[in-house]
DNA sequence: CTGAAAGCGCTTACAG
DNA sequence: CTGAAAGCGCTTACAG
């Protein structure tokens, strides 16, 4: 393994110098630079990076936390966001809890982000009061993405949860339809979302401006995934007098909702309409009307807003750093998944 | 932030036996651990993993290389290696190479392995000759998992790619067609997927063993994924007679098949049968019939390959280290989108 | 079983 | 613009 004293000696300079040189710092003359590249070029020279962070206590490491980077969601912000890392030259530190309360414990209480990382996002991950105390402790700088819990001094992306199921219940109120029903994640779930809350409440304030009672019996909870979407809808089905609309608080519930219709004998839009959100990749092949999500954008933004204070001098950042979330629009997407309630 | 000397201070004795009875080494008496656990415990101690590091020669990372983490199988993939990986105390490292040659590049030319992590983990990724040279030179236990290219000394797992599209073929055959086209991935992508050919392999190899011959007509390619799907459907309806059955390479492209067949007026499976490969999350729902594949248990397995000589003393790996690969099986599942042609 | 000391390979004031 | 030297916070032979 070369070492920077390695290249110093090859380029007749010091290894200050050397260090001085390879990080691009201004300090630098033209000539002096060249022959340390060229050195560390021939040499074959890579920094160490651990001792690189010891000595500069930089790690040039984010940790992203997710829930479930199976689901759609995630995938995509993840992907934009390793994209953006890369290009910057930091590295992406996965955390994926799987729906398990352990690993967010492991991941918040043991040190696993302590002096790992110099940035955290946290991607819809709820969080206790407990685990403020352990954030704030940590002292690092941190973005949120989607719903979750905010954290103080944290900016946050997101879309606005509440006006696009408000806008998916509406979309099914103007088709004609009066009996909607409501599809969701459990807040049972070990690790709870809140997306699921805001977006019932959205449904809720759509049923009663257009001057409708929230039925409890249309609204049911369970997984935030496909598995999720088929059991609620069975269940709903089990209850009778099944709705002419369903809104699912997300498209992999939706996606699960058609099994479970399909398996009752009901056929999509004509017996029962069908409305998610997010825009999933697949929700084009089956159809499915949605409320489309920026996924890629709300990625591509926190990690924008998570590095600019890191590289330029503290307190000189170009974009919104904490202060109001950032919201990104939603937009309603018509398939064949919704029409009007049959005349009966 | 609490350092080393803090804690041997409190414990009363040296850093030395702090840092080995902080890591369970065995040369430790059990009062003197005690001492140490409970000092660190009120100091609220965390080792510095650059000092730790620097000093132990080992990073306690793995990187994790995956073509596209919105894709089905290698999301499964990232799960279950993340989940084994954090349990075992390691952090993940995630490249995404999105399709994207360049990507590949810089992960392999420039130094973002190099000192950075203990072990690589390689999915379904090709790799040139050059690029094959550069990995020796770094040095690293690693594993590959699915197809891609395979590296001398590094231990795989897999399925039979072969095999796989064979059972799919012959699912076809044996419900009695015999125009049967094959849709797959594009040679061409800047990053070419090899999993591809050996599923061609296989169809031309059932077609052969049922007295057929290939014909080019019915063979189409386009990217794999659900777009790739779409548009090399259409261009084989373009190309007229359309074929009884198709067999896609993956589900992702029978998804994009199914839009494609659709907006063309052809139902599935009366018109047109299709299978695919993966058992995708949504191919339940989509009722598509597929050659199911176990991605959590190639990811599992492949992350316990990876760790188990890292932890073990050198050379004590008690699991099939390198040599033959590791195949994983897979089974035919049927569901609706398979059926007999029609007879006229 | 434990400790004193060297060393891991960089970066950063400080001085010039 | 450049260098000598200290220091980042651990781990590891080595000695006892």
């Amino acid at each position: 393994m070369t070492r920077i004293d390695d290249v110093a000696r090859l380029a007749g300079v010091s290894t200050a110098t050397v260090s001085r040189a390879l990080r691009g710092l201004p300090t630098v003359s033209a000539q002096t630079r060249r022959r340390v590249l060229a050195a560390a070029e021939q040499l074959q020279y890579a920094v160490s990076p651990s001792a690189s962070r010891l000595a500069g206590g930089r790690t040039g490491a984010v940790a992203v936390v997710v829930p479930r980077i199976t689901r759609w969601f995630f995938g995509v912000v993840v992907e934009a966001v390793e994209d953006f890392l890369h290009q910057a030259g930091y590295d992406l530190l996965l955390h994926n809890l799987g729906g398990r309360e352990q690993n967010r414990q492991r991941l918040l209480r043991t040190a696993n982000l302590h002096k790992r990382v110099d940035a955290v996002m946290l991607v819809a991950t709820p969080l206790h009061p407990a685990d403020l105390t352990t954030l704030a402790a940590l002292d690092l700088p941190g973005v949120t993405v989607s719903s979750g819990t905010d954290v103080p001094g944290w900016p946050c992306v997101r879309i606005d949860d509440v006006a696009a199921a408000r806008t998916a219940t509406r979309h099914l109120l103007d088709l004609g339809h009066r009996r909607i029903a409501h599809i969701s994640g459990d807040p049972d779930d070990e690790l709870a979302f809140t997306a699921h809350l805001d977006r019932r409440h959205g449904y809720h304030e759509a049923l009663r401006a257009a001057g409708l009672r929230p039925d409890p019996g249309l609204d049911v909870e369970s997984g935030f995934d496909i598995a999720g979407g088929t059991r609620a809808t069975e269940e709903l089905l089990r209850r009778g007098d099944p709705p002419t609309a369903i809104f699912a608080a997300c498209d992999e519930m939706a996606m699960g909702a058609l099994t479970a219709l399909r398996d009752a004998g009901l056929r999509v839009p004509q017996d029962v309409s069908l409305i998610g959100i997010d825009d999933h990749a697949l929700s084009g092949v089956l159809g499915l009307s949605t409320i489309a999500q920026p996924a890629t954008e709300q990625g591509r933004l926190a990690a924008e807003m998570l590095l600019d204070p890191l590289c330029g001098p503290a307190g000189a950042s170009t974009i919104n750093a904490a202060g109001s979330p950032v919201i990104l629009p939603t937009r309603l997407v018509v398939r064949d998944s919704t029409a009007p309630p049959r005349a009966n």
